[in-house]
DNA sequence: TCAACATATAGATATGTATCTATGTACAAC
DNA sequence: GTTGTACATAGATACATATCTATATGTTGA
């Protein structure tokens, strides 16, 4: 389980205003003054906040003349889901597999 | 799409140790020293980082005597998937289906 | 070339949070 | 009751980050 990579796009996705971002770039291409007009803070915040979400590979961009095309990356919408459901399945790494030392699990529950 | 919950399960995800918190509880209930184990910060982190869980939705705890057992939510589990489907497909919400204002839609891509 | 527009960068500020130490609380065993 | 254990709370600190204003960069059209 790559924590990193995923965590990377949790800590993106977790600002509320980036979430409305990538629920706005799930229908499809979108250029930044289109995503900016549902938003209330200003053009340099949105800048920041797509560079979040680039780094965090969730979106992809691409320039055309004076506007800059924001696309979700195909890849994080397979990934995320397929890494999502690895975390929360239990797998080898779970501590079952692994000797107790806390007095706790002999108690009857 | 409630972005609130949604947004407050991802913030509590997205803390790398969180993560691992939540993917060891993937196989089932541990107590806190448990946890603790696998970690190298202090037992009031956990604390912290459990009760962030907890606010989150993500983990019930039940106190056993002296231990405290820390289950994943099933409701999270079910919830948590839901909400990332629906934000990742095309739904009403997205711009496409509202005026265009700026002008690089006019443009050939 | 110049002006207008779309976006990015720089730097400052305010707020949030992960962590620690110290201490408190609750329970168990003697 | 006293002592030890499991966990929580309080308060402090260091670091991250969301936001702003001001300015720079790059592109288009006159």
């Amino acid at each position: 389980m790559d924590y990193h990579a995923y965590s990377l796009m949790l800590k993106a996705m977790a600002e509320p205003n980036r979430l409305k971002i990538i629920d706005l770039l799930s229908c499809g291409t979108l250029c930044a003054c289109d995503i900016l007009e549902h938003f209330e803070f200003s053009q340099p915040t949105l800048s920041h906040h797509m560079k979040v979400l680039q780094n965090a590979g969730i979106v992809s961009a691409k320039k055309e003349g004076k506007w800059q095309h924001y696309t979700l990356e195909p890849t994080f919408i397979t990934g995320f889901q397929e890494m999502t459901t690895a975390l929360l399945k239990a797998d080898d790494q779970c501590l079952c597999h692994e000797a107790k030392s806390c007095d706790c699990s002999s108690t009857t529950l």
